[in-house]
DNA sequence: GTCTATACTCTGATAGAC
DNA sequence: GTCTATCAGAGTATAGAC
């Protein structure tokens, strides 16, 4: 203990600070989108001072940017998962139940997500083009060799994907919406559970 | 005609630049949200300087407020739309339909939507527990009336509209990420207006 | 009705003391 | 590493000439 701290490192703080801003900035970049948060907000969240928090990430643009790179594999790693010798049905429903899981417990993410995109995805449109349309690409192939084996019905790949995701996502995005239509005494996320559960193994009888 | 113009109306001009500066308005609080759009930017799309926009609006606010104001209408009006005396899964499949179109021809406005749900609906929350969930118990008492009539399939009424607003609304506010992933030589709204119908048909049969 | 000029506040970012 | 002080620019809104 005595020799061992070393100059470069004062992790402890360093690292709880580092996660602190971008938590906050989560939390308020998820909400009012890059370009109507403001600095002031996030440092306050995080309970530090606007310049200190500089001292961490140099710019807005940086921390807003942290974010959005540990994102994208979140978002696909339920479809990665996606397993082309289970069996069809069962493998589709499974990556249903993991994507409304993810919109459940990472609700903040989903929003950011959404902003980005709503706004024109400026800053991860090389990753939707890239990325993600090759790993699409390739589970839709998955798909289609399932119907086209009688396994699932005959549904056009790329858009099973995207209902699936607009159904989940809609549950984070629209969570606002959806407790105040439903009311009191509603479980939102147990609810579309059992009802997605429902619409898909209908949908993909063959 | 000569002694008939009033002097508190110069109605031409003034409908006119009241229309630009509200189509410039949804323009671009529909990609940046409230905050994060401008005077300057509106100002510069409607082809007036800042303080003749400001004129005809007297604040920000006030502009955002009237675009607000007329969109729940629109949004409502499909629904309202739903016939419960009409045959129950043509009545359904039609309102998939008409949304989908809404979403094709005003996806700006479904933006502009769907920014003011993800910020936690400030400004319409009234109406979301008021007006909207009111015509949603509503309607969602006509499709329990024909489930329980065996008509069309038991689902749980209110998520079976929220899966037509999420998948109908998905091609409009994620418009860049959809066609990301297709690629070139893909028409969406088309695609998914024959994927929807398939879907919801295979969905509500009893 | 429309423009120029401007008041005043907010915002992102930096300097420099401690 | 953290703070106070501060700057330059952008932002909303208003005053007042034309």
């Amino acid at each position: 203990m005595a020799a061992g701290q070393q100059k470069t490192r004062t992790t402890r703080i360093q690292a709880r600070n580092r996660e602190a801003i971008l938590t906050a900035a989560l939390e308020v970049f998820s909400t009012f989108g890059f370009r109507g948060s403001t600095l002031d907000q996030i440092a306050e969240v995080a309970g530090l001072s606007k310049p200190n928090m500089l001292y961490y990430f140099g710019s807005k643009d940086a921390i807003h940017a942290e974010l959005l790179a540990g994102l994208l594999d979140t978002w696909l790693d339920p479809l990665r998962a996606l397993d082309p010798e289970g069996d069809p049905v069962a493998e589709i429903i499974a990556y249903v139940h993991r994507k409304l899981e993810i919109s459940r417990l990472y609700p903040r993410e989903s929003r950011l997500f959404a902003n980005e995109i709503l706004q024109g995805a400026p800053r991860i449109m090389a990753a939707l083009a890239g990325e993600l349309k090759e790993l699409v690409d390739e589970k839709a192939a998955v798909l289609k060799l399932w119907a086209d084996a009688g396994r699932i019905a005959p549904l056009p790949p790329h858009h099973l994907i995207f209902s699936i995701w607009a159904l989940t996502q809609h549950y984070a995005d629209f969570d606002v919406q959806v407790r105040a239509v439903l009311g009191e005494g509603h479980d939102p996320f147990a609810e579309a559970d059992a009802f997605l559960d429902t619409l898909f193994r209908k949908l993909l009888a063959p």
